[in-house]
DNA sequence: CATGAATGAGATTTCATTCAT
DNA sequence: TATGAATGAAATCTCATTCAT
């Protein structure tokens, strides 16, 4: 019943605009709780506009998984750079990359993270074939080349990344919580996690290899 | 023409039925898209009793939090016999009673662990003080008489437990991805994992402790 | 959010509001086209009882039939006497009480007549269910112990009944076109279309019957 | 890269397409529930095109009756040949010429019917003129140059007709009703009834006709 | 204690229509 | 001509919550 605006100022503007809102309000509330009516309102463009787009939510929701996907490997591609084949160097500079695409995009990260363990259900197939990508892709980073020659005898290259990997998950997820308790500044929290590193690595060094310096 | 039954069958029967219904909901679903209506259905009770009982939506979350708190620290006392001053078999037999409670009861692990993770912001202040005494009590099960003379210089407890932890998180993990792709029958699986669990714990071992066995 | 009126006048009676307004709604627009909006509103009750009652749409208007073809039995219980085995007889009394119906409650007659003939493809099944009784009591009203003895030879009970029921409902919607087209006094049209009826029955006796007086 | 095609592919093509489909849509939903977006999906045309060369919804309403109308006589112009005076001929050609119409083209006939029996209400002035042809036209082949000499006193041409015409178009309705319940062969269902065509003409020459042969 | 009728806001989705390109 | 992006009203239905009984 009423016309449209004269010049969508950019090509895809709005395609856009409602993508990043989705990919906030969905990491913010999950699937079903997210509102398509908070998304239209925080990309400022009309109801109608959304299911033009994306026939429906969960059309739109698979978009915000493919743009996050493609984002996040682009990510990597960017940061690392030529790789080490030590297997604490390489999940070091993969877990730094990691935690500069936490910094960088908060909700890229927390979306996709949510998409790949809370998975809607219904959406469940659907998201693995998109998520299939990502998956392969940091296989490949992490896995290929690796020297196991300095490994005690029976460890495998999956056990000592899944350790590693485990660890410093649970590192960062913990400097995520300090971070949230009690704001300090970013940099002296840094330090201290960074530190903190340092002393697993070691530690781990010991368990994985036989004769480690 | 029916006789009024003085007492309702058991005390509190309607009300355990509604927090064991939310139990089940809210992990499902979590907060904000659990449905009260499902609730109410599911307990077989009249809508308006849900809110004589528990005031709204967020007082029955908060008792049905409460109720899995309680039910999980007796779990835990129940299960948890002499404890050892060995940090591995402290926390394997805790690891092993943690297991047991998500085969026992999955939805009250699965709700509560939500509760602890993705908190629906409005409650979270509410839930980090109904969480604080599961906290507490675990803090003191993993860490109290831990003999740390055998650790390697600089390494302290909490590392120690925290690495521990990360890893049979890590596994627990891995075990149920598994278990939901090609559904075997759990107790090979269960050896399967056992298996690999000694194979952590002896690289563990020479990670943590100066001269392991 | 807030709260009901404190009395219902009477028991049932937005429940029977509901139906009403749907009746008339369905009967004015089919199924498809029909607004709950609109039913609610001209009910005077809230969106929200609607589908407290009834489930959805569907529900109410599957109810709405059952309404009707219980009215319509009624009705036709109330109108029709003794029968007549003569089968002109019959189905004059019959074709005089569906006009009564069509006067007395237009909407359910246009309702009811609008589900038999142009079901909403997705209730087709169910309704055929519901509409049954109605049209078992019809053929039994019609067809029970109709002399036809005076037919001609080859001609079927049903056959007869058949032609007389398309000359009446033909004349039937004749009267109707006429009533809508230049709106004349209802009295002096039934007359008119009384006369020719006379003149078809005389026609029709003729065909059916092997020696009319 | 492609050269625009200076003609398109015939001219009107998409013209026709939108109609082809909208005669479809209106036929399977009514006017009301019929929609639009469905119509230049299933024509292959974009949406703008519909408006731009019927203004609106009930322009193209109109343009589709407009469209049928011209077919359907068209469709009696070629099957009707020369005509009989004999009343039951006249009707048992222009049926069977209605009869092939209903098979050839089943949502033209089904989109008129519609369109002549349930008018949107707000078209009805509208559909009234475009019909005046069609209804003029089956007049005039009806009821031309019909020999009345054989009919009993106080039968009129026009009665005459309207109870044949009742007649078949009950068996036609009893026929398609057959059919959809338990789909047998054409063939078969169609000899059953004009066996019965026989019967109901021969019934009735004995009602009209003062001495049927 | 216990029920379920009642509410209106808000959920997702479809609608006919406009207009810059 | 022809396109499809853009709109906001309106569609059906669910929601948490209240309160007379």
């Amino acid at each position: 019943m009423q016309a449209a605006s004269p010049h969508p100022s950019t090509p895809d503007c709005r395609r856009t605009a409602l993508i990043t809102a989705a990919i906030s309000e969905f990491a913010a509330n999950g699937y079903l709780a997210a509102s398509t009516n908070r998304i239209v309102e925080a990309a400022g463009v009309s109801k109608g506009l959304l299911f033009h787009y994306f026939g429906n939510k969960k059309g739109l929701y698979m978009e915000a998984v493919q743009t996050c996907v493609t984002e996040v490997i682009r990510h990597f591609d960017e940061r690392l750079g030529p790789t080490s084949t030590d297997v604490f160097e390489r999940l070091r500079q993969y877990t730094l990359a990691k935690w500069s695409l936490v910094e960088e995009e908060p909700s890229i990260f927390a979306f996709l993270q949510e998409a790949m363990t809370n998975p809607p259900a219904e959406l469940q197939t659907d998201l693995q074939a998109a998520t299939a990508e990502i998956v392969a892709s940091t296989y490949q980073r992490l896995f290929q080349d690796i020297d196991t020659s300095t490994f005690r005898p029976g460890v495998t290259v999956e056990q000592a990344m899944r350790l590693l990997s485990w660890t410093f998950d649970g590192l960062g997820k913990q400097y995520v919580t300090i971070l949230q308790q009690q704001p300090l500044d970013l940099a002296s929290v840094r330090s201290v996690i960074f530190g903190e590193v340092d002393t697993y690595v070691t530690l781990l060094r010991h368990g994985i290899e036989r004769d480690p310096s």
